[in-house]
DNA sequence: AGAACAGTACTCTAGTATTG
DNA sequence: CAATACTAGAGTACTGTTCT
């Protein structure tokens, strides 16, 4: 059965689950608890104390949020977890163990402090998992990656700061893919894509596809729910030939899924007039909605925009991705709920 | 109460790097 | 270049929580 001119997810995207740390309560830091924010001050718990952090200090802290915050095209703002206390090794690399100490301490007094107050703790536990204990600043894994056999690790720290990224929950019945533009990290409870080489499509069109109504087909069909395994995702979510998208009417309707999908990021994450506003004008010369069948529904996006009605731009998302493979929705609607119970 | 689920982090393994 | 050490990958054991 295996078709090896099959492209699927897995060539292109290496799954691997956000930060495994030693322990959660200690790497991540609530607000009010452990750190105060105080003007452009930040202040963390030491021995009892609240002490100021330098501004090196502050770069290592970093937004995390754990698997429910994931929602289709972004992620709950208001389900932060905390603060996550990220140091990263390729900082020190080329120092042994005893510098390397110095050198944090010397870098960042205030956050290896607060660290050495559970050094013993989180030594012990890497002892016991036979891993190297002078690590316990770092996370245990998540923040490199090796993206192919014959090449080095890749740093993602800037990737989770500033790029833009998609991630699905650890563990999910449903193809629920978020998105996110700016810092975001997550725990082991989070699953990223991390590209292995550029594809041909975008990744605004890879996440409405991911989110869309054929791969929630997919993910029933195979029995893809996530439950602790991401080889399933991997080697069972096809992604189409892009290049086989040939005439000018698939592509003006790539074109449009990216713009409603643009849309809906927006929608779901942090509204702003004006980038709405610039996606209206953008539908306005949409080749898609300027043929003489289509024109009607340029009118009834611009309303669905304005309601902020997202379950319609997702069903239109959902139609327009039939149309570009040429397949028939009611038969799709039938088999989904005849045979899925849906 | 017991089952099912979700979150955490433990641990085995495979592959890479280092060393002698 | 073989032996050994190290590290990241992967799956799952364990635990606390929620559902029935």
């Amino acid at each position: 059965m295996k078709n090896n001119n099959l492209n699927l997810l897995g060539d292109y995207f290496s799954i691997r689950n956000g930060l495994i740390l030693i322990k959660d309560e200690i790497f991540i830091l609530k607000e009010d608890n452990q750190i105060i924010f105080d003007g452009d001050d930040i202040l963390i718990k030491i021995d009892d104390k609240f002490t100021k952090l330098n501004p090196l200090e502050k770069k290592r802290l970093k937004k995390v949020y754990k698997s429910r915050a994931v929602k289709p095209y972004g992620y709950l703002l208001e389900e932060q977890e905390g603060y996550l206390l990220f140091f990263n090794k390729s900082e020190f690399e080329q120092s042994d163990i005893g510098e390397r100490d110095i050198k944090i301490s010397k870098l960042y007094p205030n956050l290896s402090k607060y660290l050495k107050q559970f050094e013993q703790e989180l030594k012990e536990t890497l002892e016991n998992a036979n891993e190297n204990c002078y690590d316990f600043y770092f996370p245990r894994r998540g923040s490199h990656i090796r993206q192919d056999r014959d090449k080095g690790l890749v740093n993602l720290e800037p990737l989770y700061d500033n790029s833009p990224k998609i991630f699905f929950k650890f563990i999910s019945k449903e193809n629920i893919f978020g998105y996110a533009l700016d810092q975001y990290y997550a725990t082991s409870d989070t699953y990223f894509l991390w590209s292995k080489k550029p594809t041909e499509f975008p990744l605004l069109f890879l996440l409405a596809y991911l989110n869309s109504s054929i791969v929630s087909f997919i993910f029933k069909s195979k029995s893809l729910a996530v439950k602790r395994s991401k080889t399933k995702i991997e080697n069972g979510i096809p992604l189409p030939a892009f290049s086989k998208f040939k005439t000018k009417e698939k592509h003006s309707i790539i074109e449009l899924i990216q713009l409603l999908t643009e849309w809906l990021v927006y929608s779901v994450n942090t509204f702003k007039e004006s980038d709405v506003y610039l996606i209206i004008s953008q539908l306005e010369s949409s080749y898609y909605l300027q043929t003489a069948e289509n024109l009607t529904y340029k009118d009834r996006i611009i309303k669905a925009m304005n309601d902020n009605d997202a379950k319609y731009i997702q069903e239109f998302i959902n139609n327009l991705f039939y149309q570009l493979f040429d397949l028939d929705e009611n038969r799709i609607d039938y088999l989904t709920k005849e045979y899925y119970n849906v």
